[in-house]
DNA sequence: GCAAAAGTGTTCTTGGTACACCCATGG
DNA sequence: CCATGGGTGTACCAAGAACACTTTTGC
């Protein structure tokens, strides 16, 4: 960090890009918006801007969040995974964009600002290959990277509403990594393992079966054990 | 992507910052330089360094390893890790840094360039508190990001010369994660592990002892099954 | 009572741990 | 033949997988 030669730098702007991730219609869909203006007209892109003077990146991504989707960042599960940095990712000119992974339960979306107004979920496997810019990848790579989470971390709470059942936290699973679980055994290990989840008392009567106990997100952070995805049936 | 606000973002530089581990001497150590200029004169700090114009990240990286510290980087690990935001990190002005974690056998360091004079290893237990910038939290992160990945990936034999011994390895993951291991059950889960190491042939006579096979790195990257800390004594 | 989903108990299997034991070398 | 570290076999234990079975509701 020293050695820095002035105008070699000048005129790289940094980003943020987002992955803001939601399970929807037990699908798992990412938040996109349409672009507005070239290049890539019209394409699908992820959400993101450019960082400004007093901010930090997360706070970048927050702000941006809003502009574009009208979405309140504060409230979601927000991580940075990746730097994308290829001099010609973007042919605009030099921009080095930090990708972030945003969590989110399924909500309306509030139709509000208006960049806004483009701004939809869609599946991930229905937008592959269709992105702007380098977004294919650095989808790719996050939603990876939440496949991962979801083993060792609590991620997948943030997934579910302030309430949920047992069997909402196992869609998640089930969605992300693209398997089934046994309902028993999954039971078992989310409440085995301590902080991952705690009981409200109440109770969720569903349209037919037996009702289902509530749930919040408790405290934990790590999950020890982890929940290996080779777990699954 | 797609509001940028002119001059709210023109005076922003990125850098790369290095943490450069290996094991030494029973220990992990950090590849620290020396500051020579104003602020933190004199003060130990990581390796790092402005991107240029046509540079991607990981090419920064290793030509300012190069600089600061004569390595050649072309040979070593090198993963980025995080990314560095607070807009009060640097007394000097806005930067971002890009942190990457870089994994090397221990060998003599060759004293070349100019800058190179000052650089060094260091036991991390000894360093903590005593770096430049927020030098101490990247470290921080870089090692337990470190650690997470002897659990899952092939990163241990990064540490290792091109031949090493399971012993060698074993030292590896004893060092590096403050535990000690059974070398008898640690031997079968690196051996049943597909693609982690593959014997060479050879054999290392020790000073005292029966002699040690020699494997090299084999192709996998992600370890299944993950070697948990957990497992240790 | 029947369908549907939640949740429990139990067996089987697998992977980890501990440790007795054998192997190969130098002194 | 002893010290030292490399490596195998095996008994034990805990966690996961599979699945029969019970519970709780609406219709």
């Amino acid at each position: 960090m020293s050695t820095g030669t002035g105008r070699e730098h000048e005129t790289l702007r940094l980003a943020v890009d987002l992955v803001v991730l939601t399970v929807r219609e037990h699908a798992l869909q990412v938040l996109l918006i349409h672009r507005g203006n070239q290049p890539f007209l019209g394409q699908p892109a992820l959400p993101g801007g450019f960082l400004r003077r007093h901010e930090d990146l997360a706070g970048a991504a927050v702000r941006e969040l809003g502009e574009e989707t009208g979405l309140d960042g504060s409230m979601l599960h927000l991580e940075q995974f990746a730097a994308y940095s290829d001099p010609g990712r973007d042919p605009r000119g030099r921009v080095v964009s930090v990708a972030h992974l945003a969590i989110m339960p399924d909500l309306p979306l509030p139709i509000a600002g208006s960049d806004a107004r483009d701004a939809g979920w869609l599946p991930v496997t229905r937008v592959r290959g269709t992105l702007a810019f380098d977004h294919d990848r650095i989808l790719d790579d996050a939603v990876e990277h939440a496949r991962a989470r979801l083993e060792h971390t609590t991620l997948a709470t943030a997934f579910c509403a302030a309430e949920f059942t047992i069997g909402d936290l196992r869609d998640v699973y089930e969605v992300v990594w693209g398997v089934t679980l046994d309902p028993r055994n999954f039971s078992r290990k989310v409440m085995h393992t301590d902080g991952f989840v705690e009981p409200t008392g109440a109770k969720r009567i569903p349209a037919v079966g037996r009702p289902a106990a509530l749930y919040r997100a408790g405290a934990a952070i790590v999950l020890n054990p982890p929940i290996l995805r080779s777990s699954a049936t």
